[in-house]
DNA sequence: AATAGAACGTTATGTTATAACACTTTCCTT
DNA sequence: AAGGAAAGTGTTATAACATAACGTTCTATT
């Protein structure tokens, strides 16, 4: 897989389709669910879904959410910091969130303990401000 | 199930199975590899295991780690605030730690966006102090 | 044109989690 | 103590999520 310079080349056919089923939807979309839509572009296999999401989450295009098994656009910003995802339990919406202090806290915590920091997961499940005003 | 303030009543019989073993292993465990240890005690179907766990995570004694799908011991400590887990890539090891600011920035974040958190997950992969060290 | 690496396709299988239904235990109320 | 509600249990079947293994095809160099 190619690095972040390369981002821009062309997106393989698979790539192409994977993303536009994901600009499509609202919401984190899961893999079987991708498939079952791409599947008159004649997808056909499982596999195929993961391994693209694989390339499109290499490329940073892509995020997994990990509490949902479903993935989700990156949002546009090139971000080196972690993000933070809200999801909303109601509608299913999910905003990507970044946050200089909570990404410096985490490596506090980190160096407190002597532990060296990968990759950093942060999910929060709660109501999104449209849901709440209902 | 009953809220935190009977936390000490008598575990039941698969509480106490699964609790058990959760305290022997030395890493977060999956619901399949609990019911094949807890098979030589009478357990027999996967939905033994998941609802225990889920019983056992309102009692809030175990904590699910969602980027591992598996289970650990909450640490003793009567918690409130959000856990943030430490997973060792090498060794598997995890801890729980707690972090007053990061809670506060994700309040904050929450606050800025109109979005009301119910439920966050933090889990950190990297490399954990001991690891590190070889 | 040769070739190396990435991407692709396909079958089979492994892993994680829940639906649905019936029965049992526990504990509170009268 | 009898009765009933709620929590817990057991079991079968199935759904949902993910990867192994293998061979082929495409693509961008040299």
């Amino acid at each position: 897989m190619k690095n972040k310079l390369t981002k821009k080349q062309a997106l393989t056919k698979n790539q192409s389709l994977v993303l536009k089923a994901l600009r499509k939807a609202k919401q984190p979309v899961g893999a079987y669910e991708l498939l079952d839509q791409l599947r008159e572009h004649g997808l056909k296999a499982p596999l195929q879904i993961y391994r693209t999401l694989d390339q499109l989450i290499d490329l940073k295009i892509v995020h997994r959410l990990e509490s949902l098994n479903a993935w989700t656009l990156c949002c546009d910003a090139e971000h080196d910091s972690t993000p933070v995802f809200a999801i909303c339990n109601d509608c299913g919406s999910v905003n990507e969130y970044f946050d200089e202090n909570l990404t410096g806290n985490i490596a506090k915590i980190s160096k407190r303990s002597g532990f060296v920091a990968d990759r950093s997961i942060i999910e929060i499940h709660g109501r999104c401000d449209q849901c709440e005003a209902d």
